[in-house]
DNA sequence: GCGCTTTAAATGTCAGACTTTTAAATGTCA
DNA sequence: TGACATTTAAAAGTCTGACATTTAAAGCGC
């Protein structure tokens, strides 16, 4: 592991890099520590606090963990999948954020993924994946519900059916597509109308996935798109007639 | 933008988590600068040092980035899709090689992915797409390729794809799950006759792409995942002989 | 052998100084 | 007046050295 201090790239950047590939390489191993803050400045011939630097990047990425006390130091993590996931989902909303993604964009691209977990989900499901879709059907059902609590539980809906496919993979990268819509949902005023017609479809796509009915699902989440699709559409077109200049 | 000094978790990370929010609300919005470090560390009532490793660590994440001299300091940043694109890529590798992901899972989530691409794919491909496929199969078929040589030429057959599907976010989110199995792949040895199966189905998932043949493609891939699922079986399964203790 | 105390190692934090980069302000000359 | 060179100041990048805090292990008394 060198770095060359004549670069102009900071010192913590290439020194971050250098211990990130050793982990991707496998020459550093998982729960292996590493060497202590002191011990590295001298390795890299640097500073403690630019050692420190490069370690605060490399735990943003969840790479190391840190441990104070007598037998601390820095450790290669294990990423979890619970960790990936909230990257996923942080990456994924920032990206829909500031990009201004058009919403046609990102709910074709989550339905699209939707619909590939689908036929897994409705041959593998659990009994408690189905329970937590009519549960999470029945809360959409309830009056008085606002309109991000309505959000809220269409996300954990979707959830449950990727997560059936049980593929964590397939449920980790879902993650993000689903959850990073959120935002972009939450600007969308549910009628009790609309609601009534997404509960439907949300019933029928539950009824597809306990039936082990692969096909079925995946038109119910065609049906869904449209809906979703069709929804969002009336909703900017009144905007924007509201607000000529903001378009 | 208020932190805790009592708190046990560090100061570092309650600024970058502050700052963080600030960004994903919307108080700060792309391109705007932060105030300079030393501004930054009185208004925190800590060092500079601390507010720089909040920084680096925010950097990380590509939520911001820096500049030197006079006109310099923090700006929010535009997260583009390449800096996504990486991320995503970087988190996925490392998901799948430290979680021992079995090969089964990770082409399962795979190819399930890249089936919902595919009639997108078929239906808006350019001739860019399909060139670059009919490339890759090409150099495919060159003798003397290494086993690495033919993997990454893999990838970008596929990488055309997913992008013929002219959706962004879909291509960013089908990123990792195709880069990520890459060292997974390269874990095979491609025997002449597996490359001219593999490159058998990649002429016949092109045709289809070209043809604007949907489900043909979705056959295609089906195909290819059968394929690679039982050359990756005979490749582990005689590892598997060879060292019993490793299983 | 159990429990308390001490100790040492490591991270976390701070203060202040210096270096380098960069752009704007200033000055100079045609 | 305008183009070019020079100065200057602001900001990030880096270093040194110190102190605070946490933690587990070693030492010690009973």
């Amino acid at each position: 592991m060198k770095i060359d201090p004549s670069s102009p790239t900071d010192l913590s950047v290439q020194i971050a890099d250098a211990i990130r590939d050793a982990i991707v390489s496998g020459d550093l191993i998982v729960d292996e520590r590493l060497p202590s803050e002191s011990e590295l400045a001298d390795q890299f011939n640097v500073s403690r606090p630019t050692v420190r630097e490069a370690l605060k990047r490399l735990g943003a990425q969840s790479l190391i963990r840190t441990q104070r006390g007598a037998t601390g130091g820095a450790f290669v993590n294990r990423l979890s999948y619970t960790d990936a996931y909230d990257q996923q989902v942080t990456t994924a909303t920032l990206l829909l954020s500031m990009n201004a993604v058009s919403f046609e964009t990102a709910c074709e691209a989550r339905y699209a993924l939707e619909r590939a977990c689908a036929p897994l989900s409705a041959q593998r499901r659990t009994s408690d994946h189905i329970a937590t879709m009519r549960t999470e059907i029945f809360r959409q059902g309830q009056p008085g519900l606002t309109d991000e609590a309505f959000c809220a539980s269409d996300v954990a809906f979707h959830r449950a059916l990727v997560d059936g496919a049980g593929n964590p993979v397939l449920s980790y990268q879902l993650a993000g597509a689903v959850e990073a819509m959120q935002p972009l949902m939450n600007m969308i005023t549910f009628t009790a109308r609309s609601r009534e017609a997404i509960i439907a479809l949300h019933t029928t796509i539950a009824d597809a996935i306990e039936a082990g009915d692969g096909p079925a699902t995946v038109d119910g989440l065609n049906a869904l798109e449209t809906e979703t699709l069709k929804l969002a559409k009336s909703v900017f077109d009144a905007r924007t007639r509201k607000k000529p200049e903001a378009g």
